[in-house]
DNA sequence: TCGGCTC
């Protein structure tokens, strides 16, 4: 790709790339490197005008959720497309709807506690081959490709684990299992259990628990155990809000 | 070549 962007990085240097591709969306490039170092696997997609350069880093177990996203905002319908939450251990990603007289877009931010925000910004274009649908035509071909690369104490098949998983409940808009409650009011359910869960404070577990606002609300999780099921990367928790889902699990 | 961007 371009020039030489790890000359300034020092140290290391030993990353190794395994898949990369470039996509044009009017006159956007984005970069889809697949790379891997001692330290695991990850996606970085870069976002390149004339003017600016932008880049996000998404863990290899994101792969697939990226994907179910852009599959989810390609399918939707344009009056039923929700911004979406994704936690991946440390890090969140924003995904969210915007919209000017350019067109559709759709937002995808970066936060974690350690850099900056970092965004990006990808059309939605004007024909089904191209924007989010291109966009999500390569993440498909990046996650099948990283299955290729199989590393030796991952099975390729958790991550169709997590595609299927997902798939069902992704522009449901109900949380499983409360059948055709209106969102509202499964999101006041979902408060008045956290609310009934004692608080962090109270339990001193700093790092097991996580303080969510949204609106006027705030919401409390509680992660109550350190077990096998977590490192399979379960549970995941969905917290509905009116407009908003939220995606979370830890790895 | 645009141009978008609370967390």
């Amino acid at each position: 790709m371009e020039g030489n962007s790890g000359g300034g990085g020092g140290g290391g240097g030993s990353d190794v790339e395994l898949v990369s591709k470039t996509l044009q969306v009017e006159h956007k490039l984005f970069y889809f490197d697949l790379k891997e170092n001692p330290r695991g696997r990850y996606l970085k997609i870069s976002e390149k005008t004339s003017a600016t350069r932008s880049t996000i880093i998404v863990p290899s177990s994101g792969i697939s959720w990226f994907l179910d996203l852009f599959n989810y905002y390609v399918n939707s319908e344009e009056h039923e497309l929700f911004s979406k939450e994704l936690q991946l251990d440390s890090k969140v990603f924003y995904f969210d709807i915007g919209d000017n007289r350019r067109g559709r877009f759709l937002k995808v931010s970066e936060a974690s506690v350690s850099r900056n925000r970092s965004t990006i910004i990808v059309p939605a274009g004007s024909s089904p081959d191209e924007g989010w649908a291109a966009f999500r035509n390569i993440l498909a071909e990046i996650h099948e490709a990283s299955g290729l690369f199989a590393m030796p104490n991952q099975k390729p098949s958790d991550a169709q684990e997590h595609l299927v998983g997902l798939s069902d409940d992704v522009g449901a808009g109900f949380i499983p299992g409360h059948g055709n409650q209106p969102v509202s009011s499964s999101s006041e359910l979902t408060v008045d259990r956290a609310t009934d869960l004692p608080s962090q404070d109270e339990t001193g577990l700093t790092g097991v628990s996580k303080v969510i606002r949204a609106d006027q609300k705030r919401f409390s999780l509680i992660l109550g155990t350190t077990t096998g099921a977590i490192s399979l990367g379960y549970p995941r928790w969905r917290v509905l809000t009116g407009h908003r889902s939220f995606y979370r699990y830890r790895v």
